[in-house]
DNA sequence: TTTATTATGTTGTTTTTACAACAGGAAAGG
DNA sequence: CCTTTCCTGTTGTAAAAACAACATAATAAA
């Protein structure tokens, strides 16, 4: 397992030269621990100044209610990182971080992450930048979908979805990277009262659509 | 106007000695802008390398959709920090920042302040902890309120919202901070409609509640 | 204390959504 | 080519939420 090449494709290590990986891991503490399937990594209520990074397998985060009711919050693959916000604010983790098979983690102090080492190299720098932008990247994405989802009716989730899509691509007519399922997924509704919606406003003359093609009109 | 008075009570400056705020202040490339009523400080579109932090006055953020519909996302008071995502980021601004009154804005460069400066200087080390933090606190604030609003019906999202406070406190019996309106709006449901729901799970022996003190049940 | 004002709960009606079941069409695989 | 599978749209029904209107309780103000 080449672990520079898996950490290229991971956002905290962005246009950080290969080369100088192996340096900079050494001034993040970084330790890597081999986890059987199932393991929790994390747990309720646990503190961390570790971040990880996935280098092989796979983890879910999973949330429990107080009743004890399971949810799948997301599924972390290789590169991708987690517990960077419970260590950043050493509050204590509201979720289980477990092994869906045997997996490899690297864990990096964020202590040492965002510390600008003694040596000052540039590339601990680089770190720091990556770190802050990661965390704003996810903050848009949250602000993003919850700009939507807290609209009260399907028609108004819909039609704000659609029309932020229209703004982005500066076009009324756009494609969107969802099916219809995993559409109403993001949006929190129910595919087949959405489809129909859409339809309901397909003839109405709101918009139109082939497939994930839409096209916005305005109204009069 | 006490500079220093203010910035103490933001998240950026804190635990920064009141002393050491103003040499702060050159290495981050501060300066102040005063600017009328219903100005547009930040506009859709537009990218910055600054934040800001409102001196005096305030302000609303706001966004448009694609028929021009307007939605207040947020209102900025004394103290507080704004477009730090998208000075993080580099990524346009999907909202405008207006005034509400003559205001005046604290602007720092966000990439001094993500930049430890040649001097070394501590209190740096400290700012960038503050908004990797900052930025980390609203994340999970953000994906709290996420877990409970993705919920499909009023009662789930009740419980879902309970629940997790009950577990906060460790105590099946715990206080929230909202009243009726404010946690409908909170979960986005109506107000009403949230109430005959609370009273239904009440009598179905769910909870207990008077006022906004809650008492959960265990399920049999 | 009395009066406003605000917060909360209740009820009935209308509208919207969830759910289930199915039909047609597109894509994938043999 | 034919089958199978998946995706999408449609419809009817049951369930849930929104809405409006009002009752009552709690709080603040006069």
């Amino acid at each position: 397992m080449d672990v520079v090449q898996i950490l290229e494709r991971s956002v905290l290590f962005t246009r950080i030269q290969p080369g100088n990986v192996e340096d900079l891991l050494s001034c993040l503490k970084a330790r890597t621990s081999t986890f059987p399937k199932d393991y929790t990594i994390i747990d309720e209520g646990e503190y961390t100044d570790e971040m990880g990074i996935i280098l092989s397998g796979s983890a879910n985060i999973v949330r429990h209610d107080f009743w004890g009711n399971r949810t799948v919050v997301a599924n972390l693959g290789v590169a991708d990182s987690f517990a960077e916000t419970i260590a950043c604010t050493q509050l204590p983790s509201e979720v289980v971080v477990i092994t869906c098979e045997p997996t490899i983690v690297l864990f990096l102090n964020i202590h040492q992450v965002i510390t600008t080492c003694r040596k000052g190299c540039v590339h601990h720098q680089s770190l720091i930048e990556n770190i802050v932008k990661l965390l704003s990247q996810k903050n848009l994405e949250l602000m993003k979908k919850m700009n939507h989802i807290t609209k009260r009716s399907t028609r108004e989730k819909l039609l704000s979805y659609l029309s932020e899509e229209a703004k982005k691509r500066k076009s009324r007519t756009f494609s969107i990277p969802f099916d219809r399922q995993q559409l109403a997924d993001y949006l929190c509704v129910e595919r087949s009262a959405m489809s129909s919606e859409l339809s309901k406003m397909r003839s109405e003359g709101l918009l139109e659509y082939q497939k994930s093609t839409f096209t916005l009109y305005e109204e009069e």
